[in-house]
DNA sequence: AATATTTTTTAGACCAATCTAAAATTATAA
DNA sequence: TTATAATTTTAGATTGGTCTAAAAAATATT
């Protein structure tokens, strides 16, 4: 059984590599784990010696089938969590991130499992991420990121990239949540901020808002 | 903010020391917690340095106001998930103990508050045991265990002291659980084993198991 | 009361996860 | 292509929680 520290560096690896077999480099680990890169260092060679990670020196690592399979038992739990908390205990989708990052460590499969029946087995959490099913399944649905759409582009909010509650608190306001139908109606060039219509509602958000938000075209 | 261990340590002292001020044996503490003599001095220690427990060494400890206050806290969040487990996922009181002693260390007042308020402010968990409320009050009801009762006088089974699967799944199948009304036939001298009335039903409980159940008389 | 037994504490070591500082390696630039 | 900069790794130390073995204190026994 993994510890959480080792689950949390899984888990950093699996988004840092986009879910897939790209290379994450020390320093960028280092970055997301909030740690000194010679711990990374020192964690890489546990989780290789574990068959979870490939390592090479100097050269970053790639997750293994058995890493990513962890990794998205854990990520199950934390999107599983979140709904719970949303759809349940009337959390708003800015305030369950950091409850989550604990209670996606609790370890029993049963409770997991049963959480997800009384839920419904719900397919995504509150913010549009898609739960992996028991079996570590992930529906895989093409997303792009507002900042890449072409003005009388059409999409659907699907999902938000970063978990900032500042953030989230703001599109929340401005009506940009999971859902939504949205259509591009400007892009201005000196700094790319975007003019969109959010269900007859006109907004600008800023570029830096525009790549945290992906959609379904 | 008190570590895990710490934690579990304080549960366990405030439990041996049967919620007051009776002091607890070095020893026994090792027995609980399952570890070494050794290493619960070495905690002792430490939980007197930060006031959570009077400690004198070679005579035991008693835990403080604070420590109660901590100790309290822990347990109403084991509580209040074991009712939780119970009421919403449909888990035996047999199979919630393990899960709540991952749960009760979650940290977040937010969430076992409303936890708290979508059970509906729950008086007591699966097993019959008070749920100290918000500011860590508990409601103090007189107990007796069975054992200690005379043949003819009667009571409402309250609670069960131990939690191991095992006795729970027995109790379950000779009707033993919280709220039924209880009343003692005859106590055989040889063995103290019990014969014992519930809700119309004859049976016979052993010394060791009539230990564990406690009545409101 | 002196001795033996039990309990508890101390001393010193270990493991996981972390750190700082120095060394090694790779990437960049003159 | 050789020097410089950036990144990564190693070496050695630290902290929390644990352990074993030995010492100290309390309790029980003769």
């Amino acid at each position: 059984m993994l510890s959480l520290t080792e689950e949390n560096y899984l888990k950093a690896i699996y988004h840092l590599a986009d879910g897939g077999s790209q290379a994450v480099l020390t320093n960028e680990l280092a970055k997301a784990m909030q740690t000194k890169a010679a711990s990374v260092t020192d964690m890489m060679k546990k989780l290789s010696a574990k068959g979870l990670i490939d390592y090479q020196r100097y050269y970053g690592v790639t997750i293994t089938q058995k890493g990513k399979t962890q990794a998205l038992q854990v990520i199950r739990k934390h999107r599983l969590w979140e709904t719970f908390l949303v759809q349940k205990l009337d959390f708003t989708w800015d305030e369950v991130h950091e409850v989550a990052e604990q209670l996606e460590h609790i370890q029993s499969a049963r409770l997991i499992d049963k959480l997800d029946e009384y839920l419904g087995f719900p397919e995504v959490d509150p913010h549009g991420d898609p739960i992996p099913d028991h079996n570590g399944k992930l529906k895989a649905v093409p997303l792009v990121s507002l900042d890449q759409l072409k003005p009388g582009s059409k999409g659907i909010i699907s999902s938000v990239k970063d978990s900032d509650p500042v953030l989230l608190k703001y599109l929340d306001k401005i009506g940009a949540t999971p859902g939504k139908k949205l259509k591009v109606i400007h892009r201005e060039n000196y700094d790319e901020s975007i003019e969109v219509m959010i269900e007859k509602k006109v907004v600008f958000v800023s570029k830096e808002v525009s790549k945290n938000i992906l959609l379904s075209v």
